[in-house]
DNA sequence: GATGAATGAGGGTTCATTCAT
DNA sequence: AATGAATGAACCCTCATTCAT
């Protein structure tokens, strides 16, 4: 993991944005920079001003588009940083070779968790990215990257899920579908509930009582899709 | 169903709002100013232009304000419009006295469908409204009803299932909850997925496709979740 | 001359821009505007500043952008203003049918001399649109349409010269070409060297001693090229 | 001629700009900056961009500062320097003391167009600060030495004119105050034709057919002006 | 000397809102 | 009721200039 810094400036680089002279600043003034670039830009990326992000970074107009150039491409780059993030701190860390598949959503949530403490914006803002009215401005394949991986995620997960575990009389490729939009639901009404910004022990509270609520629902599964041992 | 307009009026005004003057205006112009709205407004709040609806809808830009005062009351309006037009032309129209819960929801897809055909950018409309970035644009309670009117249709479908053709050793309350969480991934990813805007035969043929797959989740869901007849 | 102001208008949109609420607007404040920009774009497009002209003209900001869109078309219609000006008080003004080409000169130089009294902004700016060094900026076709107005002038002039006056053995149109050259270079000269911005009498003055010097060279030309009597 | 480049320091430094750090730089990097400098201001003061000339000139944006202290210094010293070139490399090459002053005019015509194929962007670039606009900038008193000395040059060759050439009845002072004009004329309205930027063949190729039309109106002038032989 | 990150006043432009008519 | 000219604060962005290194 020596080089973990410099791959990470590869890939945000990778497609086109030049950022090199924002990703070689000192980390303390960046991290000031993406911090309140991605609080300011949860509000929608038009509604969204470059006077309060500078104000909240404490540096001056130009500084910021000396480093990104406009406003646009610093919500491009903070799209690709947040991808990067969930790529490097999420998608990265899943075991995907496991035989329940409720064992695998249940480690993914659980690392879900741990992203959502360490990072609460990046996981927020890419919530309003996905939705951004504003379609020109997704013009960046980052999204699309970050969809891609989660596809390949969960294909990986049903390849490695052991099929003989599900009742006979039960098509597995279509419980596994079901499985797939159940969760994919439940995620959806939690993001839509869950007032964002929420940090400390208030945030760590929620989620394990979400976290709670989500064992019952994998064991009410197991027991409808899975044999009685 | 005489007062059928007057008892809209009175429930878009009840929470607050004064539209008296806009709601007893001719219907044509009217129309034209709601439909201008939402459609300016399917690109968000803030870039929503009072100028692009004004041009649209052939009035002057004094008379919006004359009727509306501000453009975020005419958001607020123009949310409270989607809802009741989901209320009249969707949720009462549901028959919740079914056994079968998979018949109810395949009934309610049927009614959502011909919903968006009738007037296809009301749904699109709010679907934009409940992903609007700014929060402090949300504040009328009228999202929130809708919420709670399909939150209690749902509870009142789900009152009257039939709990007996659910399998023996699956508990019916947890089947329910899963079932319910299917389906709302389902639409999210179906919504997700649908470039807005089609309209006429395109339009209704996307939508019986959906409806063929959606009818292969139910058959499987009856499978997993109920008895062998 | 009823439609004058009309037909003025028609002119100026012709080719284009769209500046019917500015032209329809009532004299004075149109007065105002025109005079401010004037001034202000002598310094250059570039350095002229849409806030000067605005405070100058005493109206707001927004206005002068309700009227031009951009500062670029208020440009553009500085120029065709200008140049609409110079065809009506001074290129349409100028009898073209004299013999001698040196009365011409003389009769056009008196009407230079009361255009410039009249609106001597208007000459100003006109100089240095013609100079303008952003190339860009010159798009509109007005600035050749008065080059090829003066260059149809000069032919005409030249047309109907009365060729028997010149001395035997000058070829006479080689001698139209180099009385065309001097008094060319003549107002360059006079141009480079006057301070602009002067008016009222110390300008009539000014103009008076230049004319007075005219004269004497058109008296040593006539000695030059023409018969003697 | 060994001190050439220190009297030329003198010049440009004598009346005010102290340029002493930058004309004490290796010549190498002298000329990147003095061409970049000129390339740039060939659009104009106001919109030539410091950052254009140190990217071009390959230098940091600090060091420019470090010669110059502000862009407008910069642009004084490029006058200076430009008007130097035009001394050292046409006034001072310029043989004053002939009879004919048509031959002076062909000879003088000749050696500008040397100078313009040996230092192009130098004869542009004056006549883009002629008629700088912004008429603060041309504070410095070196364009007005240029125009001094190009007339001290004009007196100096009529003043070895031989006047008993002209025709009698001809007044030889007029002829000639008129004959300056001319020229001068013809100098501005080629100028005004002239696309700049043209280099190599393509621009001396150009040179030549306006060498040519000068060739000829200088004869016709001799006829119109001289004795018959 | 040499660098380029950093500054901030000023630039052109937008747009919700007001108001005289 | 109806108009649209008028407003001005806020927006994104530029760029000559400074300064710590």
């Amino acid at each position: 993991m020596i080089d973990n810094e410099n791959s990470e400036c590869e890939r945000i680089e990778a497609e086109g944005g030049d950022y090199h002279k924002f990703l070689t600043l000192d980390e303390e003034k960046r991290g000031r920079i993406i911090n309140a670039s991605m609080k300011e830009f949860l509000s929608g990326y038009k509604k969204a001003s470059t006077d309060n992000i500078v104000r909240e970074a404490a540096i001056s107009k130009g500084l910021l588009f000396h480093y990104f150039g406009t406003k646009e491409k610093l919500y491009d780059f903070m799209v690709r940083y947040a991808v990067e993030t969930m790529r490097k701190e999420y998608i990265d860390l899943i075991n995907v070779r496991q035989r329940d598949i409720f064992d695998s959503i249940w480690q993914t949530s659980l690392l879900k968790r741990d992203l959502c403490m360490k990072f609460p914006s990046v996981f927020d803002f890419l919530t309003g990215a996905y939705v951004e009215a504003d379609h020109e401005i997704n013009a960046g394949g980052a999204l699309k990257d970050l969809q891609s991986m989660h596809a390949n995620l969960v294909a990986e997960i049903f390849a490695h899920a052991d099929l003989s575990l599900f009742r006979d009389g039960i098509d597995p490729k279509a419980a596994i579908k079901i499985i797939g939009l159940t969760f994919a639901g439940y995620a959806n009404a939690k993001i839509a509930e869950t007032p964002s910004g929420k940090t400390g022990e208030t945030a760590r509270e929620n989620y394990d009582i979400y976290l709670e609520e989500l064992k019952e629902i994998l064991d009410t599964m197991r027991a409808c899709f899975y044999k009685q041992q």
